[in-house]
DNA sequence: GCAGTTTTCGTCAAGATGACGATTAGCGGC
DNA sequence: GCCGCTAATCGTCATCTTGACGAAAACTGC
């Protein structure tokens, strides 16, 4: 094993950020971070952090997002979104962060985490309609990490994660609405989606919170592929 | 702008590498090449190599691609796959490494680079098929580049971009036969591909290269999602 | 029991798909 | 110039999927 030989390897830090999303009171809602560091002192930020000597890229993306935000971990989507390593997109120095996409379901407030001074949820049209909210070039990451759950919503169960354990398929039609802010049909939601080979597996128990008559609960079945896909 | 400090901002290496594949002799191939340095000193790899100070992940994609290989890059799509940064991936330190997939049309044999005595197409099922091929992680990141290709195809006009500037219906056909390896009917390829929007722009000539009777020349078209997708 | 609400099942026309027959338009050889 | 070969392109038909929407079912609150 050799030495570490700046001229020929030249250093980067790596840090990983969090793009998390969850539904909230009828909205696709982020997590920010408000910072209490340089730079962007006091700006609005996505979560995120280094990445330590030691650690896999997974690792340090979710143990970022239990410390920066102190919410329970166990239950949340995490998938790796893509890398941005612009030369100038920190002024400090010379970072590559890698993006991790987490999708949760509507999850109790965050609190901030050991360099957030405060923390919590904001809806994504906000966010995204002020490109100059968040520091560095988080916008175009939020933007990504959205974009990225809209079409993976076609061809993927990955819209059950923003739902608890047990879910109804009304639950399941208004994450659809929302992440692709349209309306859709419930009757032709239900058939399809109940016609969808593994997307589904009956509980046998029934829930009335959504009012009305009793709809049966669902847990998210084995498919990781749909087929046939949900169209926008 | 503060000084590095190195206790707070552990220094990483990161590097690109990339999985370029093209279709020779009726085959998916993917480039390797056979390194010239230790670590794993003549054994075969991903192209690729270490980012520069004041460069760009995808900047120092396309130039490792251009200088390892020697080929005409112009005409290659391009687009970042994932990051691997496992803590062990590379014996000599740590090291994070942005993968990017490339797609080309048949190109010629390219020629080796300066870090590399050998540069070659090889079929992936037979780097697939032996695990132990390749250097470092680089068997898992070509299996990942793969898959991405073999599901872009169904809902992006990705296919095109293994196929010269102008191409027969069934000179497409043919990619998706070969990334998914399966047989497609000729005739309800035709009706599916010239029906969906914006896939196919007509050039108006015709060729018959493939012999039998003439056929339609056409360019890529303006769509970046397929309506309706390409399903396998 | 009744109004309100939501789930769930049905119907029907239009569009997409898969299997495959038939036609068209070049080629090479004679 | 005609014949067979090849491959592109067009058609047909039964089946499946989709979108629009009617209607019944099963709960809640009053």
């Amino acid at each position: 094993m050799r030495h570490y030989q700046p001229e020929k390897y030249p250093p980067f830090a790596v840090t990983v950020d969090l793009v998390v999303l969850t539904i909230r009171a009828d909205r696709l809602c982020a997590l920010v971070v408000r910072r209490g560091e340089r730079p962007y002192l006091g700006r609005w930020a996505l979560a995120g952090g280094f990445v330590r000597p030691d650690e896999d890229l997974d690792t340090a993306a979710r143990r970022e997002l239990a410390e920066e935000t102190g919410l329970p971990v166990g239950s949340v989507h995490l998938e790796q979104l893509a890398s941005y390593g612009d030369p100038a997109r920190d002024p400090r120095m010379r970072v590559v962060t890698v993006a991790y996409l987490a999708l949760a379901p509507d999850l109790p407030s965050p609190r901030a985490g050991t360099d957030t001074v405060d923390a919590k949820w904001e809806p994504v049209t906000d966010l995204l309609g002020k490109p100059a909210t968040l520091a560095f070039d988080h916008h175009r990451i939020l933007g990504d990490g959205v974009e990225r759950a809209r079409s993976k919503l076609e061809y993927t169960p990955l819209a059950t994660a923003f739902c608890p354990t047990e879910f109804t398929v009304a639950e399941l039609r208004r994450v659809y609405e929302l992440v692709w802010d349209t309306p859709i049909d419930p009757r032709n939601f239900h058939r399809k989606v109940t016609g969808v080979a593994g997307l589904l597996a009956s509980t046998g128990h029934t829930t009335t919170r959504d009012g009305g008559r009793p709809a049966q609960l669902y847990r998210r079945g084995e498919a990781t592929l749909l087929h046939p896909p949900m169209l926008r």
